[in-house]
DNA sequence: GTCTATAGTTTGATAGAC
DNA sequence: GTCTATCAAACTATAGAC
């Protein structure tokens, strides 16, 4: 038993996930991740130095969450599928959004906003993503429009994003994920 | 000399704007906002009871700015001219974007992520702006799609505004800056 | 490894002199 | 109306028993 046989620290990264998302970082105490975990404060910092590095932990698990996702759309059969599955991931996710808008996208909106080294983690969350739906794009013919084709993809549904938590109506999202959707499907026919 | 003589109330809600834009409403102090405005801590109460009252103080503010740009805008000759305007007074601040991402999309974004009844003030102003837009496409003679282009429009702009400042890159804004004057333009030929 | 108690800061807010 | 001094609460972080 000299590594962690109880499970308590995915427990307090599972907390601060949630606790981060809905009400931020700042917001976040450690006394609430402790209670939400089931673990007493002064225990926390064991597991995690400081305040950052759980928020750094965080940032990790929702990267980890990102590669599981995407390693799940690679199985679809099309890169067309691929990428309206991404977006119909999204809009399976309405009520969190409604309720507390994109998890990766506020995070980094939150993280920009501090001195510390933190929001280049979430950049890096936001780069993936971008990424990979470039290169669906390129799987699709559109080499030479792939980046800005990403970037408007990944934009598209960010903003989405924010206006639904802001304006808390789910319809916004569906609205703009058909949207987004029809695009895809226009994209595939007039492919480059 | 009964009611502000020194516009001391101005300037603590300016220094206030702008340091909620580029730290957040979290991370700013009343310490932060009267050394920046050069009022003594202890005097800043006597404007605002409380901090949130500041910041809902800056929420009208920058309620205040949006009316201004809006008729600004409404001079200008077409719809088409005062969509497209509306884009380019935010590509004119790409800068500050890179830095803090939109003022009013991550004032949302963070207040939204509170228990106080804040969130309401700053999702006015969103929904004041999709109005306006949404007014233009009417005058476009899009009837029908007016209230969908214009969720489209700011949807575009909110998500580019979160990508460039998280990316750092202003490029991105300058991209689908272009990307929706394009779409502004094609709809103004194939008018309803 | 786990937990209680508490130290040390920061910060919102107030008291009260001028 | 203005400003200094300070309180009280919240929170990160540590000390040290078990």
């Amino acid at each position: 038993m000299t590594k962690e046989p109880s499970g308590k620290r995915d427990r307090l990264i599972l907390a601060a996930r949630e606790l981060i998302h809905s009400q931020g970082v700042e917001r976040t105490t450690l006394a609430d991740v402790a209670d939400a975990s089931g673990v007493p404060l002064g225990n926390v910092y064991y597991y995690f130095k400081t305040k950052n590095e759980l928020v750094e932990a965080v940032v990790n698990s929702r990267m980890q969450e990102m590669t599981d996702l995407l390693d799940t759309l690679d199985f679809l059969p099309s890169p067309v599928d691929r990428l309206k599955g991404m977006i119909q991931a999204a809009e399976a996710k309405v009520d969190e959004i409604v309720e507390s808008g994109c998890p990766m996208g506020t995070l980094c909106t939150e993280l920009e906003k501090r001195d510390d080294g933190l929001a280049e983690g979430a950049a890096a969350l936001m780069r993936r993503h971008i990424d990979w739906v470039a290169s669906q794009f390129r799987l699709m013919g559109h080499e030479d429009d792939a980046a800005e084709f990403a970037v408007a993809f990944v934009s598209g549904y960010q903003g989405a994003a924010v206006l639904t938590n802001a304006l808390r109506d789910p319809q916004i999202l569906i609205q703009e994920s058909r949207r987004i959707q029809r695009w895809i499907d226009s994209l595939a026919t007039s492919a480059g």
